[in-house]
DNA sequence: GTCTGCTTATGCCGGTTCGGCATAGATGGC
DNA sequence: GCCATCTATGCCGAACCGGCATAAGCAGAC
């Protein structure tokens, strides 16, 4: 059975004629008249009788007339069914990323983006480094946020999307004479405790390769997974705490610089990834280029502070801690 | 939407891969592969990923997977209904019926159902009652003859056409005072032998059944399995023969009245029956059709007679046998 | 009876489509 | 690393489809 000769069938047998229906289709009567006898022929029945000039429906033909209406409403559904799939703006979409990409930076897109993709459901799993690239290959998730260096730039079945680099800063109260400047070479970290977050932190590594590089052996007073602790205890005058730049930083009264080596900040691209061979609903990749967009317009969330005017040590007590307001 | 592009859809999801469709559908691999593409464009969608060398099926492709299914069916239905239409004079039809129904209402329906349709070939097999019903749930016949009761009415997969009923009657040498009327209750049949068809008659049953209601221990002289043995007899005076009315009693001189219990003659009515999932071709329509209206015709087959004028018990001898002409 | 308008079916031809063959490139198992 | 298996693409010839021209037939008007 062949779905335009069931067409040419169903029409001819609306309209009466064979010209009738060729003006309806716009396809030359010769052509239809083909198409009907093709018909018959496949079928092997007489679908009509030829009664002086016009067609006339057979028992046959009128039996088969509404199964082939049948047919071509079938068709015609799944052709619309393919075209609200393809219209791709609803379903599901898995995004890895670590807790401070999604504090700093998904709790304000993800409005942005609702506001685009009403009828795209995002699910957060938090995941960093390794893990993230694990999950992607198991299909867990659709989209993984990650710093750079992670991911193999050999690896053919991955694709990524730049998103902006994360610096290192060093925070701590203002009296701390740190730096005079915006900025302070690593190794002259040396002398200060150091408040760091703990391995399970990506930016932690890199930390780690650039004190390995400038022989910097950390005085490490705390390690912390909570970065919050850090620099509640740089504001009491405890230490230098080292934190990326994504991280927002509000109500502390902080001297904040960023940390180079050799001259140049410290700094990690910051990419999307997705695995290649599992291509992309359209609302995946439209996530990657909002959030590209957006992290352009945000980034960089902390940014070194000014030298104070007057620099002075000031020793101050464990527990006169600065209330948020 | 192009059928041959549905089924190459359907074949390469259901078998994993395109070159083991190409092999199934005797088509080469890359015509195959090109089909599948053609199906993506024209709808618009990615049905399958390519992952290494394998196809897997999309969200999509799986959403639109049965729908294909569904399409693909629908038009193998139209074809095999346009087979069934095209067939429509021709073809094999497959009748159960029993021994009496074959020679008193078939000898002489068949002849009038082949000028009908000449080129439609019947095949008749014996059976009856609950054999009937269990070649038609194995799909060895397409129509059974058989009595009403026999027929479950709750049973949704049968269908069935009514034909004329069947009257149990009594046959006896004239010279057997049975009856002054053209009946006779079956309680007045306690004195005379009977001569009874066996247990493999349908009719039997019901006849046993009225003995039950009516409290009447017959008298049984012989049973046996030919009706025709059973009129000897009775022709002979040695018993009172019960027959169905559909049985052809020729050349036999003998005293006929109907079987009653309570005022009302003992009668079954009889149908043909079919499957009703398996859709009849015309042909077989016809034959229900005209059977219906044959026996319509033909009832009773064997009337009740009328009482002799003057009834005078006359023995007989065994081998004075009227022969037919 | 003739003429006109309308219809279907057929011949012919050019353009398009389809499928087979060859093969490059990729993947996976051993 | 080799081999088997798979998909996708280039190329080409065969088959199909539709447009044009037109013959033939039918119905209605005059």
């Amino acid at each position: 059975m062949d779905l335009r000769h069931a067409r040419t069938f169903v029409v001819v047998a609306e309209l009466g004629t064979v010209s009738r229906a060729a003006l309806r289709l716009h396809i030359a009567q010769p052509a239809l008249s083909r198409q009907i006898t093709a018909l018959e022929q496949e079928l092997g029945l007489k679908l009509f009788d030829r009664v002086g000039r016009r067609l006339v429906l057979t028992g046959e033909g009128e039996q088969l007339l509404s199964d082939c209406r049948g047919l071509l409403n079938y068709a015609s559904a799944i052709d619309e069914r393919a075209q609200l799939l393809q219209r791709g703006d609803t379903g599901v979409l898995k995004v890895g990323a670590s807790p401070q990409h999604i504090e700093s930076v998904l709790s304000t897109f993800l409005h942005l983006y609702a506001q685009r993709y009403p009828n795209v459901q995002i699910k957060l799993i938090e995941a960093a480094g390794l893990d993230t690239m694990k999950m992607l290959e198991r299909g867990e998730i659709h989209l993984g946020q990650n710093l750079a260096y992670i991911v193999d730039p050999n690896d053919q079945r991955l694709a990524s999307l730049s998103l902006q680099h994360v610096d290192l800063l060093a925070a701590c109260h203002p009296s701390v004479m740190l730096s005079e400047t915006r900025t302070i070479e690593i190794s002259k970290l040396a002398p200060h405790p150091l408040l760091l977050l703990d391995s399970s932190f990506v930016v932690r590594k890199s930390f780690d390769a650039a004190c390995r590089l400038a022989n910097l052996k950390p005085n490490i007073f705390l390690e912390s997974h909570t970065p919050h602790t850090l620099l509640a205890l740089a504001e009491a005058g405890h230490g230098v705490a080292i934190i990326p730049s994504q991280l927002r930083i509000r109500h502390h009264k902080l001297r904040i610089v960023s940390v180079t080596y050799r001259g140049k900040p410290l700094r990690e691209g910051m990419v999307i990834v997705w695995d290649r061979r599992r291509p992309l609903p359209g609302y995946a990749k439209a996530y990657c280029e909002m959030l590209a967009n957006h992290v352009r317009e945000i980034f960089p969330i902390t940014r070194p502070s000014n030298p104070p005017s007057e620099a002075k040590h000031v020793p101050v007590s464990h527990n006169t801690r600065r209330k948020p307001p």
